[in-house]
DNA sequence: AGGTACTCGGTAAACCTTTACCAAGTCCGT
DNA sequence: ACGGACTTGGTAAAGGTTTACCGAGTACCT
């Protein structure tokens, strides 16, 4: 039997070799009338652009790319669309391509290191011009973000592996905890009432930056490490307010992790910012739907995405490579909301 | 000049016919080899493969799927990723195909439906094998949907567009709304006292079809439409309570619009679910993260991207082809939380 | 008229695979 | 010893583009 009857479609089929045909010309000709990259007679090339037109007429990627030897495609490989952070980053970086003309797709490796090198294989298989990744794990993901360097550009966006020679684009992670740290003490004595951070286990360079950059500051200040979810925060403000700890400021490496924590504390009846003051990381658009409104560090991810444009253009286009190990981090922002007021008298 | 010092990669370079000159066989011996497809001696077979490990050998998909009419790739295009609901939904679909050894490409087309229509000529351009839309736009998508639809295995997913012959995958809306009909009901004579919607103009199916059924049941109730969007739902508690409503029921046509709508009324002094009753639709992860947790319509998202992972299989497998029209709907439940709960006494 | 320069269409190679077909060899049965 | 069946490697075509090169025509100059 053929095709049953609510079938399905004809692949593509039709090739420049049918709209040379139909005109009666060279498929050389096809090719010069859809691209203009010769000029020819105009109306010649009205009757080919007329045929396609008429024939429905598709150009097939694959063919071009094998000849051009380049796809204007590039691949985005994120550890978790869930995140309300790295879906974000993820359409930034697509409209920030997309003015280019540069098509980004967009893989979720579902933080499974397995799945990763899948992903990137993949790209790299498809001939992608260029690969961004937010590697799932500061070690594990090394041999992956290698790979992907060695046969085609690749960024690493704000999160970076344990490798020297790897470019990335981030932001100074340690610069926001600092400011978080200032904007909490301006009000509290923080050796008398030390902040507790509710962070990640270390097994991202973001998770250990911020981790790390907490510690030096406040070196005697209680630390709890959990993952980046919501649930983690929650059941890190229960665990504090059942050991007691009924008031104060609590630090988070991350705002998923912030409103785990404001959903916790009030959970049990305590209030935000009267008892607890808490304070995220990231800033995602999601944040405000916190009650209160969570202060934050807003990461510059504009400035981010833009400057992997550069480098990736700048990488296409040949000139002005960016060396291999370029870092490009810039300077978050505290966004100071109504979960620590700034002036509590 | 050539590269300079940091200068970026080799382009993967290294092809069948490098392996086969290296170890002094045809390329169809190292095709075979690295295929399987046909027996060889062990000996050879192995030759090839240290070969080809030792070169670094990465076959080019573009060429095998050139040669092999098939890509075992899917695109899937999304309005809007920084909407929760959507990100969850992707994730889902890309996590069915990968046991598939499928891999699912995300773009997101922004909300604008030209750069949906970019994303769907680029995939058919690259040969996917099949497609997934969550159309933008009820009417102003039916184009792009056609298009996608007449090259290729094309199902829309959760929302689609004014067109009989397009295949769909969703959750019954009109049984959803009426869940929180019947819900509320159990409490409240909602002809005394009927529920405001705050909805999203109908510019989607889910939009359309949830205000509709809301109308349909309680014809005198009032409601209020804008967009998709936390701010909206913020912005629609914030007229209501300045026209007087200050207690009362209201049903929401998304999470997003509820926990905009649950912060306006919190942050005008009322209180949820004591002055008013808040209900959202879709159950997204976040809306737990809501204080009190969100009452919603929970998606059965897990059937629905199973079932598209059938279809599509089918259809590629050339058996049990799917109908052009066919709709597969399934029941959401409601999770009744905090926000509404359902024993008021 | 003959030469130069330019225009504009076609031919064929190249990009990288997979596989139908072929050829040569081995093995076995009769 | 010969033919059939089977094994196993190679050759070449095909899949869809783009473009270097070629060749034919035209226009213009001297």
């Amino acid at each position: 039997m053929e095709t049953s009857a609510g079938s399905t479609n004809k692949r593509s089929a039709v090739t420049m070799h049918d709209v040379a045909a139909h005109v009666g010309v060279s498929i050389a000709t096809v090719s010069r009338a859809l691209s203009g990259n010769r000029p020819m007679s105009q109306e010649l090339r009205d009757q080919v652009l007329a045929a396609a037109d008429k024939l429905g007429y598709r150009v097939n990627l694959l063919g071009r790319a094998l000849r051009l030897q380049r796809t204007f495609s590039l691949g985005l490989v994120v550890p978790d669309l869930e995140n309300p952070f790295f879906s974000a980053l993820a359409q930034q970086v697509s409209r920030s391509f997309s003015k280019s003309n540069i098509d980004v797709f967009i893989y979720s490796a579902d933080n499974d290191i397995k799945l990763e090198h899948r992903a990137i294989q993949s790209f790299l298989g498809r001939q992608v011009d260029g690969l961004v990744l937010i590697p799932c794990h500061e070690i594990d993901s090394q041999a992956n973000v290698l790979l992907a360097d060695s046969s085609v550009i690749t960024i690493q966006l704000d999160r970076l592996v344990r490798s020297p020679q790897t470019r990335y684009v981030g932001c100074d992670n340690r610069h926001g905890m600092k400011l978080v740290v200032e904007h909490l003490h301006r009000d509290v004595d923080l050796n008398r009432q030390p902040p507790i951070f509710v962070g990640a286990r270390a097994t991202s360079s973001s998770a250990h930056e911020r981790l790390d950059a907490f510690a030096r500051s406040l070196p005697n200040a209680k630390r709890l490490l959990g993952s980046f979810s919501f649930e983690w925060g929650q059941q890190a403000a229960s665990d504090l307010i059942d050991q007691g700890v009924t008031a104060g400021s609590i630090v988070t490496a991350a705002d998923v992790i912030a409103l785990g924590v404001i959903a916790g504390v009030q959970a049990r009846g305590y209030r935000i910012p009267e008892d607890f003051r808490v304070i995220g990381f990231d800033d995602i658009g999601v944040s405000f739907l916190a009650h209160p409104a969570l202060t934050s560090v807003r990461q510059p991810v504009d400035q981010m995405t833009n400057t992997i444009v550069d480098i990736v253009l700048g990488d296409i286009a040949g000139h002005g490579v960016a060396p291999r190990n370029a870092r490009r981090v810039f300077k978050p922002d505290l966004m100071i909301r109504e979960s620590s007021p700034s002036s509590p008298l």
